[in-house]
DNA sequence: TTTT
DNA sequence: TTTT
């Protein structure tokens, strides 16, 4: 029985183009190397700069869907868990990894460099979420119509100056 | 003391150029609505589109910044928490409204249709957060110039065929 | 293609015991009742309370297992999306629902007033997500005793005053 | 500008009691241990059970309230951004950290072994986020008791057998 | 290494 | 009402 959660949702640009490669059964394995950037103002007043670099992989279906579409530069939105290895390197030291391991993967702005194509998409992994679709173009069906909400909004002037509504 | 978290994830698109009010107090409240689409495949294999239209509020400065960034087709990342409300009508009927009401706002691709500028940007709310700098140009300080990590990324073909690792 | 990103993310607990229906189709059918309660302190420094109420739907396998292991007054975490939707009453008038659609639920806690067992336990959606598991009762192990990582924290004493890292 | 989105959540138990260092400007910064355990199924249908454990960090405000209400055992939800950095140790060698630099915590279940008090209480960042209390210990009074909202939930029998709507 |  |  799983206890705990352990979820990373990201919005930020690749570094570089994925790389991909194969496990000895067939599986594609995506990395790529995402930033985040976030800003703030310090004491003096000036704005400050920081820029987290993750490790994201890919793996299975996900991981060739990345491996097509993503490109250095472009926007993506990457949910997934956050996993700590370690490994020996040849010269005998214990390096420890931080990899987030995506479950889902939307595409944003499709302003890469790269490739030609991509726009827009939402994934999930592999067979295991059936209920995005990845993948084609594949058929699609005719844009939702749906009635706007004849709800209408509420009034706002109701609300105090200097304090924001729950 | 709070007990409870009530979290709202978006990423979408506008369907209309966002619209702003104010307060007695000057405050703004700008609100949208947003849409965000899923696909799925039914059981016949053919793709199932289903949009949700979410209302998003924007308090004050966030709401100012709403205001004159977004437009309709603009696509943007939401954050804030799912609020419940009713309303009586002029009829006497009432009516109930749910809003998302955000705490930090990302836009993205910036392709709307609308507005010149706008490019994208990370905000957090009103002089609440002040982590995050909101508003026009500012000073920039020079792009981080980090240097990559030297971890080098583990080997991936020790993974198993049919599965993906934890 | 999906685009866009719909996800609630809730820490609540029940005010009431889940209702679960079946489908024609054999499928459970689970709602909840979920209350969120945040706190702020208002312009007068008094606390401010504010309780939202959330439906929760559970689907399939997910449904049947809320409905085991969920009472009135257990704490959940749950993930899902949102989803609006209107049904006309026999009066003839149209009425809007607000629902959280769960993908993923854990058990908080476990002080329920009803069932006597449940302990914690973390489930996803149906065959869909076989990554975690459900079921099998069992009360809650003692929170693992695994080493803390031999890394070893950085020091602190190097942060300024009056301001929080990045 | 901010650029990128960067949030973590977690749920999951203290292996240690909380460590509290003071800056020289007296600001806490309080570390914990925290484990993240999953579940899935293998191939050969057994259950495999693998823990994350995610060093998480408070600051200020937080770190106090962190250091007085959690212990090991403690079941936590936390929320904030995820950060690498590295430091070289006495022998030169370099070392790599990821922390979880927490924004938010939500203590749950209470059950920790430490201090007798804690109850849950969901408490955000020091003086920035003036939206949440902290503090005002108090043991946990019971769920909200608030009438359930007076929509009726909709039918469910109009939902297919082997598929869960949208 | 990205992005604005 | 959006988007690809």
């Amino acid at each position: 029985m799983a206890r705990g959660i352990n979820k990373a949702i990201l919005v930020g640009n690749l570094g570089n183009d994925p790389e991909t490669r194969y496990t000895q059964g067939g599986m594609a394995v995506t990395k790529i190397s995402l930033a985040t950037t976030s800003v703030r103002k310090d004491r003096d007043g000036n704005n400050q700069e920081k820029t987290e670099w993750h490790r994201v992989t890919f793996f299975g279906k996900l991981g060739e869907i990345a491996a097509e579409y993503l490109r250095k530069g472009s926007q993506v939105y990457v949910e997934g868990r956050i996993t700590y290895s370690e490994h020996t390197g040849d010269d005998g030291q214990k390096r420890y990894y931080t990899d987030i391991v995506a479950d889902e993967m939307q595409m944003l702005g499709g302003r890469g460099e790269g490739g030609g194509g991509g726009g827009g998409g939402s994934y999930e992994r592999g067979p295991r979420q059936p209920r995005q679709e990845y993948g084609g173009g594949g058929g699609q069906s005719a844009p939702r119509q749906q009635p706007a909400p004849s709800r209408q909004p509420p009034p706002v002037d109701d609300f105090s100056d200097d304090d924001i509504p729950f």
